[in-house]
DNA sequence: TTGTAGGCGTTATCAT
DNA sequence: ATGATAACGCCTACAA
C-alpha cells in the first residue's frame, strides 16, 4: 500500500482530466487514440499501478476471490489450488487463501475475514463446513463452490469434484479385467465419511456385477494412517490367503499395505495388487508406481475457477459437478492433467 | 463485495453518528461503556461487517500481504503457506497467494497484480526471482521477504530459510556415526542451481573431516526424477561395490535411489542406507520411513510471516536467516515441528 | 472526445 | 465523549 503515483499524477503530467486517464485504462476505446498513446506512455514511464481499494470501493466489486482450505498440507488441494489461482489471476481476478483449523467456529471466524476484507466470491475446499458458514455466504448473496465435498452434493449446493464410487468401480474393472476374483479392501472409516463408504459401495458393486463375492469380512476399516494400513492389510492377508488383490480407500493405506506385502512375502507386482485412490501423491512416491486412480484435481481446481468468474459476470453457469476420473496404470507415466507433475525444482 | 449494511446504517439504528461507531470498531476505549455496548448490539444484531476497500482507502493500508510462489503443487511450500498464512491471520492479516509459471516476466505481473490490489508486505517463495521483481518492490517500498530462498540471502536480502550445506553434515555425520565408511551421493545438477551446491558441499566437508574419502566418481548428478534418480544410483553402486551409504540430495532422487537398491538385491535397511533430504514427503511415503532431514517448514513460514508483520507495524526486526535443522531417523515418528502433520482426511 | 462533480464506506482531525 | 467534515483514489453519469 505504498502508493504514490495516482491517477491525478497521471492525469497532470498528462494534461489531462483523471477521468480521461481513467477511461484509458478501462474504457479505452472511447478515448481519442493519439491522447490515448500520450496518457499510455505517461503511465508507463511513472510506472503507475491501480489503487485496487480505490477502485474497488467506487467498482463495488473487489476482484477477489477467497478460497477457505481445512488443511492445505494435503498436497491432494495444492494442485487444485494452484489451478484456482491461475485461473483466476487470468480473469483479472485474486485469490484470498484462508486456511482454518478444524476449531469449531473457527471457519466462519476465516470466513469473515475474507468478506471483510472484499472477495466477491467463494471457494469451499473439503468437506465438513459447518452451517454457519452456508448461512453467512446466503446471507451476504456471495457467489460460492464447494470443491471436492461430498456431502454438499447431495445437499444441492454448487460442486465441483469427482464420484468416488465410480473411481473405485474403474479400479476394480480394471482388476477384474486383469483376471483377479479374489480381491479385499482396505479402506478408511466410513463412519462419518461419505466419501469412504462411496468407495466401498464402489467395490461392491463392480464385483457384484462381474459375479463376484466380496465377503463382509475382506473390507477391513482402518484410520487414515500408514500403520493402520498395513495392520489391515496383514489382517485381509491373513484371513484370505488366495488373496490377489486390494484395493485402499487412500494413500496412506497403500502405502502401508504395500509394507505389509513386503514384509509377508507376497511380492506385490505379481501376486498382490495394491491399488490406491490418490495419483497425486502415491503414484509420485512408490517407485516403480503402482496402479491408481488419476483425480483430476487440477481440473476441478479449473472449473470451479471457471464457475465462480462467470457467477461473478453475472452469467449462472451450471456448477461443474463430478469430472471424469480415469486410471493410471502402474508403470505408466501417462499424465492426463494439463498441469506440469514430475520433476520438482525444490527439494 | 455485496455488504448492505454499512457504518451509516449501524449508527442510524444506534442513534449516533458514524464516527462514534467507527470508534466502537477500532478504538473501543475512547466510547462511554453505555453507548459502546449498545453499539455492539446493533452491530451484531445486523451483522454488519466492516467494508475493507473503504477501511484500507481511509487507513492507508490494506491489512493484507502477498505471497508469490513459483510451484504450489511441490509440497515443500504448502506447509509454509499454511504457516504464513495462519500467523498472518492471527495477526489480522489476509495472505493473496499469487502461483506464476516460470515464463520470463509472468512473474513481475503477478507481483502487479498483487500490488494493485494493495499488499502492505510480500512474501517470495522460492530462489531465481527475476530482477525486476525486486525493482518494483524497491520503488514501492514494498517490505519483503524471501523465504527457502538461497542465491537471494548471499545477495543480502531478507531470508527466511535454512543452511543446505549443514542439513547434509547433519545426515552425513549421523552416517558416519552408524559405522558407515563407503558413502556415495545422488545429487541434483549443481549448474544454476545453488541449493545443490551446497548440498553436494557439506557432504565432502563432513567426509573430509572425518577423514574420509569422497571419489569424484562417488557423486553422480542426475535431474530430479525417479528414473534418474534409479540411473544415477545402479551407477555408484556399479562404480562402488563396497558402499555402505547413499546420500540423495532430494525426495525424488531417494525414491529413485530406493528403487535401485531393491532391484539390485542390495537390501536397503541393512546394506545401504539411502537418505533423502525433504522430510515432509518422503518421510511420509516410504514406509517404513528412510531416514531424512528434517526441514522446518512451517515454522519457516511462521519466522517469516512475524518478520512481515513487524515491519508492517513499522519496527525493524532482523530476518530470521538460516533455521536449524534436524534428523529424523528411519522408523522413529518423532515430529519436531508443530504443525499437524499425518492422518490426511482428504483421499 | 473530454471535463466536472458527486459518491463509494471508513478514518481522522477538529470542534463542541 | 461525541459529532461534523474533509480526505482516501477511483469511477461514472452528466454536461460541455
Amino acid at each position: 500500500m505504498s502508493q504514490s503515483v495516482s491517477l491525478e499524477t497521471v492525469a497532470r503530467a498528462a494534461g489531462v482530466s483523471t477521468s480521461t486517464v481513467s477511461r484509458v485504462l478501462s474504457r479505452p476505446e472511447l478515448v481519442n487514440a493519439h491522447t490515448r498513446e500520450r496518457v499510455e506512455g505517461v503511465i508507463a514511464r511513472l510506472g503507475y499501478l491501480p489503487h485496487g481499494a480505490a477502485r474497488a470501493l467506487a467498482r463495488k466489486r473487489s476482484g477477489s476471490v477467497g478460497a477457505v482450505i481445512p488443511r492445505l498440507g494435503v498436497s491432494l488441494f495444492s494442485n487444485t489450488v494452484q489451478a484456482l489461482q491461475q485461473t483466476l489471476h487470468t480473469a483479472g481476478y485474486e485469490l484470498l487463501l484462508s486456511t482454518p483449523e478444524w476449531r469449531p467456529g473457527d471457519e466462519v471466524h476465516h470466513l469473515r475475514g475474507l468478506v471483510t476484507h472484499g472477495v466477491d466470491g467463494v471457494a469451499l475446499l473439503g468437506s465438513e463446513h459447518s452451517p454457519e458458514v452456508y448461512a453467512l455466504l446466503e446471507s451476504l448473496h456471495l457467489p460460492f463452490i464447494c470443491v471436492w465435498a461430498s456431502d454438499e452434493k447431495r445437499r444441492g449446493l454448487p460442486c465441483a469434484g469427482l464420484d468416488n464410487a465410480a473411481a473405485i468401480r474403474l479400479v476394480a474393472e480394471h482388476l477384474i479385467g486383469l483376471g483377479h476374483r479374489r480381491i479385499a479392501m482396505v479402506s478408511g472409516r466410513t463412519r462419518h465419511n461419505e466419501r469412504a463408504r462411496a468407495r466401498v459401495r464402489g467395490l461392491r458393486a463392480a464385483m457384484r456385477s462381474a459375479g463376484l463375492d466380496l465377503p463382509r469380512d475382506a473390507v477391513v476399516e482402518a484410520d487414515y494412517s500408514y500403520e493402520a494400513g498395513e495392520r489391515a492389510a496383514r489382517i485381509v492377508l491373513e484371513r484370505h490367503s488366495k488373496l490377489t488383490a486390494i484395493v485402499c480407500g487412500n494413500d496412506y493405506l497403500a502405502i502401508g499395505a504395500l509394507a505389509a506385502c513386503r514384509a509377508t512375502g507376497r511380492a506385490v507386482p505379481q501376486d498382490v495388487s495394491v491399488t490406491g485412490l490418490n495419483d497425486g501423491e502415491l503414484a509420485r512416491y512408490t517407485w516403480p508406481p503402482l496402479t491408481t486412480v488419476h483425480l483430476p484435481m487440477w481440473e476441478i481446481g479449473e472449473r470451479a475457477a471457471r464457475y465462480l468468474i462467470a457467477r461473478l459476470d453475472g452469467l449462472d453457469a451450471p456448477p461443474p459437478g463430478d469430472l471424469p476420473v480415469s486410471l493410471r496404470v502402474r508403470g505408466s507415466t501417462a499424465v492426463a492433467s494439463p498441469q506440469p507433475r514430475r520433476g520438482g525444482r525444490a527439494g
